[in-house]
Order: structure tokens, then sequence, then C-alpha cells
DNA sequence: CCAAAATGTAAATGATCGATTACATTATTG
DNA sequence: CAATAATGTAATCGATCATTTACATTTTGG
């Protein structure tokens, strides 16, 4: 087992479908999956290495060899299941109505990295290293689909509205929001991110 | 000067218009004010008491006598200087560009009390007490002036997308937005915004 | 089987924060 | 001018946090 060094390693993280076999391998993954919930359910400043040490019955220690710090942590527990394919595969033009589907399924079935993404951006340390991710593995994919003027502003302009979407209805539970009915939530959410999609501005 | 027994008091805050005259009363204004940037600029965890009490050369339990809590604090320098008038006055088919326009200005003159509030959204220890701030002072005469189905949601939708706006531009900095001319951020902005208050659905 | 590496644990470190306490200074007023 | 309240200051408390250190246990390989 010369996986790696004394030193912590970014690891080649067993790739995806084998089930995690050593010792290390399996608390390194529940580590990574309590990190995921707990930064979808508390946000990044909310959530303590404590916190998710405890509920992968692990030791904070743990969690600096392997990921170094909080905010590796974070990065390796997020980006690597970011998937912005599921938003893009279908026609463009029923982009909203994907989009808000989609939104509807992940707080039914637990949370999911794009949640705890869309949450962080609100924390000002992880700014430089989650703008560079975000415009490489959100934005610039979601604008090459965009026809028309400023694909990039209009892109930037859907993360905001999801973000602040998410914002109101699980931080701040906005009762016009959560008591809406999900039908009326999900069309207007639809409508208006499908406006940006189409763009048809002046 | 009997104007507050030995513990904090609400204070009446000396009427608008009139120059602090105690030296309690300048101090207050000059922490107040101090507040109000600062939550601004870092946000409100982002933002300690001492950062506060040295930008208003003032002490920290100064603050704690006069506010009572940090929370305290925020609230006082926020919500009276919110003027929600100020984006309903006009037309509301010229909503979108003038908020837009509006949050230029924001940003030329210095900050603002409504930049301030949209950034402490994301703040979950906030989260109830500016819940029902936000109804009763944004949303809801908001939604007094939307025509159409679900006005109170479009009107939540219109917050969420102005707070998720300040987010990707202030705090992530994300160049697709801040590298944009500002025509073409505002339009796209406007008409985003108009579109929510227009409310062709479906 | 036994050294040596890998993995796991407990405790402490240093920093920051909101809040409090005890005390000093200034202003007010009878 | 005292006496008293209002205002300001410094030091501290208690809690939390990420991170590190030193040590114990388990697993691996020769």
């Amino acid at each position: 087992m010369s996986e790696h060094s004394t030193a912590a390693e970014p690891s080649p993280e067993s790739s995806s479908a084998s089930p995690p076999h050593s010792s290390a391998d399996r608390t390194r993954a529940a580590i990574l999956a309590a990190a995921r919930d707990c930064f979808c359910e508390t946000g990044y400043d909310g959530t303590g290495l404590r916190a998710i040490a405890a509920r992968a019955n692990a030791n904070v220690a743990l969690i600096q060899r392997y990921y170094g710090s909080k905010q590796g942590l974070f990065l390796a527990a997020i980006l690597p299941r970011l998937d912005i394919g599921l938003l893009l595969d279908g026609p463009m033009d029923e982009f909203g109505f994907r989009v808000a589907a989609i939104m509807r399924m992940k707080v039914e079935r637990g949370f999911d990295p794009m949640v705890a993404l869309l949450r962080a951006l609100a924390t000002p340390s992880l700014a430089p290293s989650l703008a560079t991710v975000l415009s490489r593995q959100v934005i610039a994919p979601l604008a090459a689909r965009l026809e028309g003027d400023d694909p990039d502003l209009r892109a930037s302009l859907i993360l905001a509205q999801l973000a602040g979407y998410e914002m109101l209805l699980r931080t701040l539970r906005l009762s016009e929001i959560t008591e809406a009915p999900a039908t009326a939530r999900e069309a207007v959410l639809a409508v208006t991110l499908q406006g940006l999609v189409d763009g048809h501005l002046v």
C-alpha cells in the first residue's frame, strides 16, 4: 500500500464505481460524504470539522491529514461530483423547467453538491477558488449553449438566480416561497430562468 | 440628561434631521455608520465588533451597552434606513431599469443599507429576524405593486435575483460580471427583473 | 514474526469572537 | 462645590474554531 507517503496527498481517489478497499479508503469516503451533507445543511462557515468528523465516525486530525484543510475538504467533496451536464442535457428551450424540476428532486432525495456549492458562494474565504471553478465548470459550458448577446453575463445571472433562490428558500426559509404550492414555485423559477436563456433583450 | 436609565435602551434616536448633541449621541451615530459600512463591505459574519469599534473610534463595550448585541446593532444600523420606496417610486413598467440604475449608484456613492441586507441574507443566525422584516418591509409592498398571478412569489424571486447578483458581484467578484460593460450588466439585470414584474407566465 | 509504515486517537495550541466585568473619566445637577 | 449619573476604557471571560503535536494502534511486507 504505497498509495501515499507520510504527508497528505491528493490520492487517485479510487475510481468511481469500485468500492473502497482499505480502512483508510473507507474513512476517506465517509469523511467526504459527511462533508458533503454537512456543507449542504449548514453551509461552509456553519459547519465545523468536528461536526463532519462526528458524522463520519472519524477523527478531526484525519481530515487534516487526508485533505489538508477545511477548504481542501470542501473542494474535494464538492467539485468532483458537480454534474453540470445534468442541467445541459436536453433542448435549451426546456432549460428552465428542467432545472426547476432538478432542484425539486434534490430536495426530495437529500442534499447535493450543487446545493452545497450554491450555499458556499456567500463565503468570502472561498471566493477565489470558487470563482475560477464556477467560471470554468458552470458558467462557461452554460454560456456555450446560449444564443444571442452577452452569453456569459446571462449565464452568470442564471447562477445568481439559483443562488439567491436557494438562499431565500433554505437559509432564510422565506414563507412566501416555502408556503407556495410547489407547482407555482417551479413555474415562476422556470420561466425566469428560461427568460435568461432565451435572452429577449431590449 | 435622563434619556435612558443605567441599562441600554432603544432610545428615541434623535429625530432624523437634527445633528447629534451629546457625546453619547455622537458616538452612537459613529457606531451606527461604521456598522453599516462594515456590514456592507465584509458581510455580517465577516465583520467583528472590534472592527466596527475601531472604525467608529469607540470601544467594544459601548456597542454592547447601546445596542445590546451584534444582532441588535445590525438591525438598528440597517432597518431604519431601508428605503424600499426608492425602488417603488415610479411606473412599474420601468421597475427593472430603475432598480438596475439604483444598484449602480449605490456602488458609486459608497455602501448602502440595502446592500448590507442583501449580503446578510446568507447568515443563518439572522434568518428569523430577517425573514419577517423582508416579508413586511420589502416583499409585501413590492408584491402589492405586481399584477397577475403569484405576486408574493414573483416579488420573492426579484429579491432572490438581487441577492444572488450582489453575491456574485461583490463577494465572489465573478469576472463574467465585473468585467462586463456596465451598460450590458444593467441591461441584462433590468430585463430579468422586469420579466418578473410583468409576469408573463406559461 | 517482526520491524516499519500506515492509520487512528487524544490532547493541546493559538487565534478570534461576542460578551462581561470592574474601573476611570466626564458631565450634569442640586 | 460636591454628589451622582452618564459615558468611556481596559482587561478578561468563556466558548469555538482550525490546526498541530505527540502518541497509540493496526496493518503490511520482508
